[in-house]
DNA sequence: GCATGATCATGC
DNA sequence: GCATGATCATGC
């Protein structure tokens, strides 16, 4: 095949457009589509039957003569319908072996995807892939601010590499650059590291799903922007991300609650008044979660209390319910649980109370979930699994019903409990039976130790 | 005091 | 109407 050439980037963006709205079958001309269960058949399937190039493997971008990486990706409609992307964007595989000895500029993944031609499909779930059409799409190049984090996000993946640490790299980790598994995680997608003899999952470079959300929303929807946190890129450039949050509101730590409410002139009925004490610190009308910087990278601020003397923290720390019939249903690797803990940074808010019962702020701390945790945290998801599978025993005493999910002595990370607004706010089991809707806790003790950096069991 | 169940209150 | 953060209640 004689392969085409495109010889500047307006004329390969104006073939792309072309594409639009054409369900895939018509396009796909070699029967790529329906053949092999390889998801980047779609890709494949673009670049052959659409741009009339060979498919290859290389370590160079896909239109070489321009720089230009191909990428079709799915987005769909969520439960507010509004677009969001489907996953994460998959880019090439680290070799942990050779990428340490690189700098950002000549590394792998700079080498391949500087600029990336973005084409968003909508997915559809039981519908064939041959329906599916192109929504919109982009020439993308990394805007200044965003290559700032980006840089930095690489840096802290190829830092854990040359600490010997690749089989501990997650996705939560960095920002909008991740390290995310590629391959079913098993023996053979085990890869050599250079500073440690213990092998580590095979990884690929990729942009966060929250980012690639982002992008599809900013700028292929045009949607309107959310209001952003980052002013200064020469701060941020020195920095780093979490420490120009952080250095923003350490003038602050110390303060009691009281005397932030009223310099800030907030309503202390306010249920949520501690994270509107952080917004108005770093000069936010809205809530933190749904800024620019915390949309694209995944983070989600929680806030948390400790009693005097750093004892303990009260409550467990709550997540969204579960469906039965749903959670049944998943695997562990693509199952809301995984993909909440391995790709989420959070943002701890942490109060304490003084020897007075005063609450004052006293850090902030970014945090993610160790790998070996995320272990822990799978242990009472497969438990769970496995009770609503077999039937979820519960009985009555003194009129409270009492269930065999696996509780808080369980294990020393997570537990499930009720999380509804009454009784009456049930779920459906597998067996038809209604149960009080459920969620994943953090247990408090758990959450005392990452916070405090140190064993409190 | 802790584990576990239950539910309140606010805001979208 | 419901998700979510927060908190209370009970009994071992």
């Amino acid at each position: 095949m004689q392969e085409k050439r495109y010889n500047s980037k307006t004329e390969l963006l104006k073939r792309s457009k072309e594409a639009i709205n054409i369900p895939f079958g018509q396009i796909d001309t070699t029967g790529r589509l329906g053949t092999t269960k390889n998801k980047g058949n779609v890709g494949q399937m673009f670049e052959e039957c659409w741009f009339e190039r060979k498919v290859n493997s290389r370590a160079e971008a896909d239109f070489i003569e321009l720089g230009v990486e191909l990428k079709v990706t799915p987005c769909i409609k969520n439960k507010s319908n509004k677009y969001v992307a489907k996953e994460r964007l998959v880019l090439n595989i680290i070799d942990y072996m050779t990428e340490v000895n690189k700098s950002f500029e000549d590394s792998s993944f700079w080498h391949k995807n500087k600029t990336l031609l973005l084409m968003y499909y909508e997915y559809f779930k039981d519908v064939p892939v041959s329906d599916f059409k192109i929504l919109e799409t982009l020439l993308y190049e990394y805007p200044e601010k965003d290559l700032i984090v980006i840089k930095q996000d690489w840096e802290k993946i190829v830092q854990k590499i040359r600490e010997g640490k690749a089989h501990e790299l997650s996705e939560g980790d960095t920002l909008y650059l991740g390290a995310c598994r590629k391959g079913a995680g098993g023996e053979k997608d085990l890869r050599p590291q250079p500073y440690n003899s213990v092998k580590a999952n095979q990884r690929a470079y990729s942009l966060k799903q929250s980012y690639m959300t982002y992008i599809l929303n900013n700028y292929v929807l045009n949607q309107e922007k959310e209001e952003a946190i980052i002013d200064n890129k020469i701060l941020l450039e020195k920095q780093g991300f979490e420490n120009y949050i952080i250095n923003k509101i350490k003038p602050y730590f110390g303060k009691s609650q009281k005397e932030l409410i009223k310099e800030f002139k907030l309503n202390p009925a306010m249920k949520n008044v501690n994270e509107r004490i952080i917004a108005a610190i770093l000069g936010i009308k809205g809530n933190i979660a749904i800024t620019e910087e915390f949309k694209k990278a995944n983070i989600i601020p929680k806030t948390i209390r400790i009693e005097y003397g750093d004892k303990k923290i009260k409550e467990s720390m709550s997540f969204p319910t579960f469906k039965f019939t749903e959670i049944i249903e998943e695997e562990w690797e693509d199952s809301f649980m995984y993909n909440l803990f391995s790709s989420t940074k959070f943002m701890f808010i942490i109060f304490k109370f003084d020897k007075n019962n005063e609450l004052y702020l006293d850090n902030i701390k970014f945090w993610n979930m160790p790998v070996k945790d995320i272990e822990e945290v799978h242990k009472v998801w497969a438990e769970t699994v496995k009770v609503i599978r077999e039937g979820v025993v519960i009985t009555t005493k003194n009129g409270r019903d009492f269930n065999n999910l696996p509780g808080q002595s369980f294990n020393n990370v997570s537990h499930v409990r009720p999380h509804g607004q009454n009784k009456a706010d049930t779920y459906e089991l597998p067996d038809g039976r209604k149960l009080t809707k459920q969620c994943f806790w953090l247990n408090n003790k758990y959450v005392l130790e990452q916070v405090l950096n140190k064993e409190v069991r």
